[in-house]
RNA sequence: GGUGACGUGGCCGAGUGGUCAGGCAGAGGCCUGCAAAGCCUCCUACGGCGGUUCGAAUCCGCCCGUCACCUCCA
């Protein structure tokens, strides 16, 4: 069958369109990478979770993708830095606040970028091509903000370089916010800088000689403002001309407006086709927040017990001591990926149960393919016609909800077959690869097999000795019709967190689910 | 004040003019010594008020509500 029109809404123009890359099947984007001075938490990976299903999709489409996906290891200014331009940045705060933990704010960076790779593997995204720091881009960055002061689009004050917004044609687009008196209206707690020429203008370097991260520049020690650093390291690796950018929705403005300006300025005309941004998520129906105490970061959720304060996160279906990535995965595909979403313990703890049906499909379809029995494949076309109703959805801006539902239809079919002959398991794998390769929720793709077994599972290897013993007391009581000894073992598993399920093929236990 | 999004059954969430979303929870049934799991069946909603139409959750208008951004938070 002919392949579906991947279609995307695009913030530019406000309307759902198909995208049509610039370098036949071949897309290239750029998407906007955290800020590292703490841990990302689950609204974080929502949008990288976004721009791993676009590169998903399109490689389903047979396209060639080229991704950038940066890591701002610079601190910023926040808002006390411009009343105070000695104050402290989030790096710098985060350094303050944890001062022993590193020997400088380098260390720091380092710290949580490794942190956030570790999470972005374990949800299961698949790596970008490119993935600049910063840091490591000072001088190229340098060099667009010395041609933007010699064409004429930035100017310089004794506390910097701003970017001249009059400059360049129809500032402001992207978010509607192109009236200069209606940004002055608004409420604002900053100190302006009073060489500012309009007071949209925006800093491309920051004079500060004090701050802990400067490098030298024309205009004497300083730092990059934040806009100009994924300018350049879009354009550095994607050309003057490409045609995706992703991000989260606060990063529609400034940022981007910004981003946009700057590439105007620096090409000499738009550089991105289709802007996409992801909507915050909220958590059990309020803006997530630590004093709501409904604040996850990833490794809270998939690693509690390396965290801090994880005695608020009632765990569901734990595996190995924290929540399935895959799950959580899994979770944030519920909701779409433009439309707000309300992240809940109980869609996290269904999600769990929903990953888990895929692995057993899955183990059940390689037990099948090991012993080959002759036979039809009737689930073959189902499969078949389940897989592009996913891709469908996908190609319809995204729609998980919609790809998950097709892909439990999916997984259902190969539930319910009875027996599954070689062929069929055959096409079972197919499709599951398939699922996988488009959603990524069957399987990690990295490499996570641990070489050192976890506490849980020492744990649970000494304990299986005396479960295998207990459940066979337990069958010997069966059968002699002594249900209520059988069912007291059965209780006293139970108070060992062991579940117990007769099954047809015999006693099966699992570790019990929490909740 | 400005800008942008969104309001679907107990809950989460698809669906853009007329026949199905799906899941979770709940009810009944099959199976089971009893459970668990699984399977089958049931539960029929579209914020409010107008309008367009033979017909609207779906299009238009107004209102109400929620969320986000408005100089560095995905």
């Amino acid at each position: 069958m002919s392949s579906p029109t991947f279609r995307l809404y695009n913030t530019l123009t406000h309307e759902t369109e198909p995208v049509e890359p610039i370098e036949e099947e071949h897309l290239r984007f750029y998407s906007c990478g955290p800020t590292v001075y703490t841990y990302a938490h689950i609204g974080n990976f929502r949008s990288f979770v976004t721009a791993d299903l676009i590169r998903r999709t399109a490689e389903a489409l047979g396209w060639d993708v080229t991704n950038v996906s940066n890591v701002t290891d610079v601190g910023h200014l926040t808002q006390d830095d411009l009343v105070d331009p000695g104050g402290a940045d989030k790096m710098q705060q985060a350094l303050e606040r944890e001062g022993e933990r590193f020997a400088n704010i380098y260390d720091l960076a380092r710290h949580y970028t490794e942190a956030f790779l570790d999470d972005w593997r374990a949800l299961n995204l698949r790596e970008p091509e490119v993935r600049p720091r910063a840091t490591e881009h000072v001088t190229d960055q340098l060099e667009a903000v010395i041609e933007l002061v010699e064409t004429g689009h930035a100017y310089t004050t004794d506390r910097g370089v701003y970017f001249s917004v009059d400059s360049i044609d129809d500032y402001g687009h992207l978010s509607g916010n192109t009236e200069a008196e209606q940004l002055q209206a608004t409420d604002r707690d900053v100190v302006e800088d009073p060489g500012k020429q309009d007071p949209r203008d925006f800093a491309l370097w920051k004079h500060d000689p004090d701050h802990l991260m400067h490098w030298h520049s024309p205009w004497g020690w300083g730092f990059p403002g934040w806009h100009i650093e994924c300018s350049v390291m879009g354009m550095r690796y994607l050309g003057n001309r490409f045609d995706l950018h992703t991000g989260g929705e606060d990063l529609i403005f400034p940022h981007h407006d910004c981003e946009i300006a700057q590439n105007k300025a620096l090409a000499g005309g738009p550089t991105v086709n289709y802007w996409v941004h992801t909507r915050f998520l909220q958590v059990e129906g309020k803006k997530m927040s630590k004093s709501e105490g409904n604040f996850y970061t990833v490794r809270d959720l998939i690693n509690p017990d390396s965290s801090r304060d994880d005695h608020h996160v009632p765990l569901p279906l734990r595996k190995n001591g924290g929540v399935d990535p895959l799950a959580l995965r899994y979770t944030l595909l519920q909701g779409q990926y433009r439309k707000p979403f309300n992240f809940t313990l109980d869609t996290l703890e269904t999600a769990a149960r929903h990953v888990q049906r895929f692995r057993d499909a899955s183990e059940r379809v390689d037990d099948a393919i090991e012993a080959d029995v002759d036979g039809p494949d009737p689930i073959g076309p189902e499969l078949g016609d389940c897989y592009d109703e996913m891709l469908a959805a996908m190609c319809d801006d995204l729609n998980t909800p919609a790809a998950t539902a097709a892909a439990l239809d999916g997984v259902k079919t190969i539930e319910q077959a009875d027996r599954l002959s070689g062929a069929a398991a055959y096409s079972a794998r197919h499709w599951l690869d398939r699922t996988n390769a488009l959603l990524g929720i069957v399987k990690s793709e990295h490499d996570t097999s641990d070489a050192s077994p976890s506490e849980a599972d020492l744990s649970a290897a000494h304990l299986s000795g005396s479960i295998d013993e207990l459940l066979a007391e337990r069958e010997a009581a069966r059968k002699d019709g002594e249900y209520a000894r059988a069912d007291a073992i059965r209780d006293t598993l139970d108070a060992l967190g062991i579940e117990v399920m007769d099954t047809p093929d015999g006693p099966q236990w699992d570790r019990k689910r929490e909740l």
